[in-house]
RNA sequence: GGCGAGUUGGUGAAGUGGCUUAACACACUGCCCUUUCACGGCAGCAUUCACGGAUUCGAAUUCCGUACUCGUCACCA
């Protein structure tokens, strides 16, 4: 075809595209940032659920480009409207807030370069498209399914190269008229690139994450515009980051396969390259085969979004790790910066793993665990309650009305340089402090007691009515115990009682240990003086009247 | 099958030719501290970096081959 006929060609095609090129170019100028400013992108469809990868990658993006000064966008891939389901993108931008992984522009959040939603762009694509026909690099496609398949399936057997290229390309060549004909039989067709890559060449392309990857040159008539003239994910992809002026994509590594594809997309069209970023999966080995799978649902429940909501699972603390699998030296730099949040991390590609990066589920609740004990009682009161509002409407009621206690509870142990680490998930609370709270106790009636042994009520008894003093301090108090242990034939410390084993009953660990089960309902708790303080005495006499009468 | 990538302990991993008798963290085990638990302290936990060969005075680190794993090869993204 000669240049004018490829320009009657294009104007067949589309007639009523309302804009030119430069109209676009100049719609959405240059961006004016700094050097070095990264614009980043997520760029989600609303085909399905968000994941744990989702979220790693729009986590990536907001940090690079909020520690370069630069700009992070949501822009909505809607372009498959057959696989679109009900509520999808409410979703995605739910829960980027709910994750608190907030883009500063894009979709539902503003920015000079909408619309972020792809269907409403359609007329942008179909515009370069036009101008890609002119200049001879697309042409339209009138093949079948069939004749599609059957071309696959030859090229199986044969096992050669996949795909519609050279001798398959049977649309590539075709002339004007014969364009016409098929046009003027309503035949439907679809609009290829056609590529002017030759196989046999190599070239050379850089991740930020990868280094140097070498590729045959593309060659395949990859479709561009499908037969609705909605654009594939690859044209999209071209267009949208040359005009919103992304400087980085960063998506995952599936991608890497395509990039001969994107690179000769944005040669062709003129635009100025971007940096591509790959980053690795969230794989998982599996327990069974030892091999590395893929993430499922059922067998994986982390990996859906919602299981840290239903969980209690701090965002604070998802944050921290998802900034350990995105740069490898993090974990530490943490370590000896526990004051320092991600955004004083500097966080670089380099130091980005390459490979698949497992989920390790212990490191992600020690993080959390490590949260927790840092936060005030008040603080996990307060977060424990939204929570409950949310999860647990029962149990957010009784916080409502223990208030000012549960707060005292939760603040156990937290004041020294070294505090409790004993929650790891809102979802714990509940069971973690069950004899925080008179209702939930007596609820559960000593259900959860730890302890086969029976213990000396009389003897706890005495001990409370006649000693227990709780208006001193803790030293003094166990000191009383001490005392009274003694008089009981108990020894006063548990290495008296090793040294001596048979002039004692046991040592005053057991006597608290006692004391303990009938206030606690378990063997192990924070500070028992603290907790009986809290209580007062008149409610440690009441649990040992209930441990007896259970 | 073609193309691309990965392979270091129970786990996540550091490591870019000598400072590595393989960091750090998590997990686990033991001891210490101790009224329980948690915290904390100490100690233990890969003679070896998938396997084979090559280069080198020297290799987890470079090169080649093999195996395995992952990704991709749609009018899905």
């Amino acid at each position: 075809m000669t240049k004018e006929e490829r320009v009657e060609l294009a104007d067949l095609l589309f007639p009523n595209l309302e804009h030119d090129r430069d109209y676009y170019e100049k719609l959405y100028p240059e961006r004016n940032l700094k050097e070095g400013a990264m614009v980043t992108r997520y760029a989600p469809s609303p085909t399905g659920n968000v994941h744990l990868g989702n979220l790693l990658s729009a986590f990536a993006d907001m940090v690079y480009a909020r520690q370069s000064g630069g700009s992070f966008f949501l822009r909505i891939e809607d372009t498959d409207q057959k696989r679109m389901i009900e509520g999808g993108i409410e979703n995605i931008t739910g829960v980027l807030h709910d994750f608190d992984i907030l883009p500063n522009e894009g979709y539902s959040f503003g920015g000079d370069y909408a619309p972020y939603i792809q269907s409403e762009r359609t007329e942008i694509y179909q515009t370069y498209v036009k101008d890609l026909i002119v200049q001879g690099y697309a042409y339209p496609c009138f093949m079948t399914e069939e004749e599609i398949e059957a071309i696959r399936e030859e090229q199986e057997i044969n096992k050669t190269k996949i795909g519609i290229y050279g001798v398959y390309a049977v649309d590539r060549d075709l002339s004007l008229e014969e364009v016409k004909e098929k046009l003027a039989n309503h035949e439907e067709y679809v609009i290829r690139l056609k590529s002017p890559g030759d196989g046999n060449k190599e070239i050379e392309v850089i991740d930020c994450i990868k280094g140097k990857m070498k590729f045959p040159e593309h060659n395949v008539d990859t479709v561009l515009l499908k037969k609705d003239g909605t654009p594939t994910y690859h044209l999209a992809h071209a267009i949208d980051d040359h005009l919103m002026h992304t400087t980085h994509v960063i998506r995952g590594d599936e991608w890497v396969s395509s990039l001969p594809l994107h690179i000769q997309l944005f040669e062709l069209l003129g635009f100025q390259p971007v940096q591509y970023v790959h980053i690795a999966p969230i794989t998982i080995k599996d327990q069974e085969t030892g091999n590395i799978r893929k993430i499922s649902k059922r067998k994986d429940p982390w990996f859906g979004v919602a299981y840290y909501d239903e969980n209690g699972i701090p965002i604070e603390a998802l944050h921290l790790y998802l900034a350990t699998i995105t740069n490898t030296n993090f974990e530490e730099w943490y370590l000896n910066n526990p004051d320092k949040t991600i955004f004083d991390f500097t966080f670089s590609f380099d130091k980005q793993a390459v490979g698949g990066t497992s989920f390790d589920e212990a490191k992600l609740t020690n993080l959390c665990k490590t949260y927790f004990s840092r936060k005030s009682g008040e603080e996990v009161y307060e977060e424990t309650l939204s929570w409950a509002l949310k999860h647990d409407s029962e149990y957010a009621e009784l916080l409502l009305g223990n208030k000012e206690a549960m707060i005292q509870f939760l603040s156990i142990e937290k004041d020294g340089p070294r505090p409790r680490k004993d929650i790891s998930k809102y979802s714990e609370v509940k069971e973690e402090f069950s004899y925080a709270i008179d209702s939930l106790f007596e609820k559960e009636h000593y259900a959860k007691n730890e302890s086969e042994k029976e213990y000396d009520v009389d003897l706890i008894f005495d001990y409370v009515e006649h000693y227990l003093n709780l208006d001193v301090d803790n030293e003094t108090w166990f000191n009383t115990v001490k005392e009274f242990a003694l008089k009981n034939g108990y020894a006063a410390s548990p290495k008296d009682y090793k040294n001596d084993p048979d002039s004692y009953k046991g040592h005053v660990g057991d006597v608290c240990e006692a004391l303990r089960v009938m206030i606690t309902g378990r063997l192990k708790s924070p500070d028992l003086f603290s907790i009986m303080k809290i209580l007062g005495k008149d409610k440690v006499l009441k649990r040992i009247e209930f441990y007896q009468n259970r």
